[in-house]
RNA sequence: GGAGGGGUUCCCGAGUGGCCAAAGGGAUCAGACUGUAAAUCUGACGCGUAAGCUUCGGUGGUUCGAAUCCACCCCCCUCCA
């Protein structure tokens, strides 16, 4: 690390633009500094997307400066005319507040909330947007806004001109309110710097223009590029949907996959962006990467680090103990009590008594989903037929294998597995009172 | 309010009376090859073992037969007012 705060995250590639860098390299170099994100409280967890913005921020804390986490709990509701066309859906006051409190427990694993003048803080932007009256909208904010300028941004630009989606009056206006979040932050905190996504460049420029205008300060923006993966398909989507930090969502072993199997080109670059080693060890992995990428070195660091920072060190355990026991051919060697363990560590569990075919088993263990993702026979006959399936690690392509006591290890367990990477355990209801 | 253009299976997008469960591409799932990578190749991709059943914005209608024709309605886009 150097003391320009800038320079390091330039290297580790979390920078897309920034405004009049010199002059916010002086501005970060010269005192403790607030700084703000905004978070969607669409979902019901942080997912490894909000991951980027989240460890930035603790990069800014780790350098003496304060992050401000902002919940869009009004802005929530209206949609970025950035993002999906998809409509919004309007949150309760509770519901806000329960995802408020829920991303400040989230996020306190990254961020210290307890720690003086630069403790992060968690606000949320109704509280100032709620109560506005349009005509103090109108006349103390939307006055300062030229429509020739929206128009000119991108994001509004490409709505305007695809014939087919158009852009409402609503979603146009977001860029205002997100601009006035960015002036009472300002107000409230001398928040002077605002991180987001390359795609929040305008309406963080606009934010800049309208704390000029109705502050007459200075304010700075700083974009980190939105991640795709080497293929181009969307980050932080896997079998199954996002990643969440909720270890109740995403299991820590699931978790642990996801970056186990980063490609090649995506592994480095992860390296800077969602862990904290220096850059001569990432150099080191590089390296390594290079001479024998079999190895996976750089995927191993990666999903080790990434799960300890948001699972702790017991996640990561659990998480590397059922990774051992699933994917280096040993289930053989498994003891009863590792199988046992498995179920408790997190590896998905189905129960259940007598025998059971191995099709109903595949529907009712969700493993026979159609691309589609609904889960059905006719999938798990096709999965059976297409040789995808295995029990105890040998391939079944019998329709009516039956599972039963007798062919499962030590009289109780199936590891069901689909394809290379799905795996699943079937445990056999016993009488055994202590088990359950 | 007026004029015009649209709404097709997860997405894009063909299809304008039977050969349509609906071309093609993407996404997704699986197989092969590998390194739990990428690329590539193969298969699957509405439900069902099958017979068959349910789809093409909605509701009715014409027809032996409709995604395709007609009526009304809903929604989206463009231009005009």
């Amino acid at each position: 690390m150097t003391d320009n705060l800038l320079e390091d995250f330039r290297q580790l590639g979390l920078v897309a633009q920034a405004s009049s860098e010199e002059a916010l390299e002086t501005h970060l170099r010269s005192g403790s500094r607030t700084v703000y994100a905004g978070f969607d409280p669409t979902a019901d967890s942080l997912h490894i997307g909000n991951l980027v913005p989240l460890l930035a921020l603790r990069r800014f804390q780790l350098a003496g400066h304060r992050p401000i986490l902002l919940v869009g709990g009004a802005t929530g509701m209206i949609g970025d005319p950035g993002g999906r066309n998809t409509e919004r859906e309007l949150k309760t006051r509770e519901q806000v507040i329960r995802s408020l409190d829920r991303i400040r427990a989230q996020a306190s694993r990254f961020l210290d909330f307890d720690c003086g003048d630069n403790s992060a803080v968690v606000v949320d932007n109704a509280q100032w947007t709620e109560s506005m009256t349009v005509i103090d909208f109108l006349r103390d904010i939307g006055k300062h806004f030229s429509v020739n300028a929206m128009i000119a941004k991108e994001s509004v630009r490409r709505r305007i001109e695809d014939d087919s989606i158009g852009i409402s009056y609503t979603e146009f206006s977001y860029m205002i309110l997100q601009s006035y979040d960015f002036v009472v932050l300002n107000r409230r905190y001398d928040c002077t710097i605002q991180m987001g996504g390359s795609d929040q460049w305008g309406n963080i420029t606009a934010g800049i223009d309208l704390i000029r205008r109705m502050e007459g300060k200075q304010a700075y923006a700083l974009t980190y590029p939105l991640l795709t993966r080497s293929d181009g398909s969307k980050f932080g989507k896997s079998t199954g949907g996002a990643i969440w930090l909720d270890a109740s969502m995403t299991s820590p072993y699931a978790f642990y996959q996801f970056w186990r199997n980063a490609s090649d080109d995506d592994a480095v670059k992860w390296l800077g962006i969602f862990t904290f080693l220096d850059s001569v060890e990432i150099e080191r992995l590089a390296t390594a990467m290079a001479q024998d990428p079999g190895a996976r070195a750089a995927q191993i660091t990666l999903a080790d680090e990434v799960t300890r920072l948001v699972h702790g060190d017991e996640g990561l355990a659990t998480a590397r103990r059922i990774s051992e026991a699933m994917f280096a051919n040993s289930l053989g060697s498994l003891e009863a009590d590792d199988l046992s363990q498995l179920a408790l560590d997190g590896l998905p569990v189905t129960m259940s008594s007598g025998q059971v075919t191995l099709m109903e088993m595949l529907v009712e263990s969700g493993l026979a989903v159609t691309p589609r993702g609904e889960v059905t026979l006719g999938q798990a006959r096709k999965l059976i037929k297409g040789n995808a399936v295995s029990i105890n690690g040998i391939k079944i392509t019998d329709e009516d294998y039956v599972l039963d006591a007798d062919n499962a290890l030590f009289g109780r367990y199936h590891i069901l597995q689909k394809g290379k990477k799905n795996h699943h355990l079937v445990v056999q209801k016993s009488k055994d009172p202590g088990f359950h």
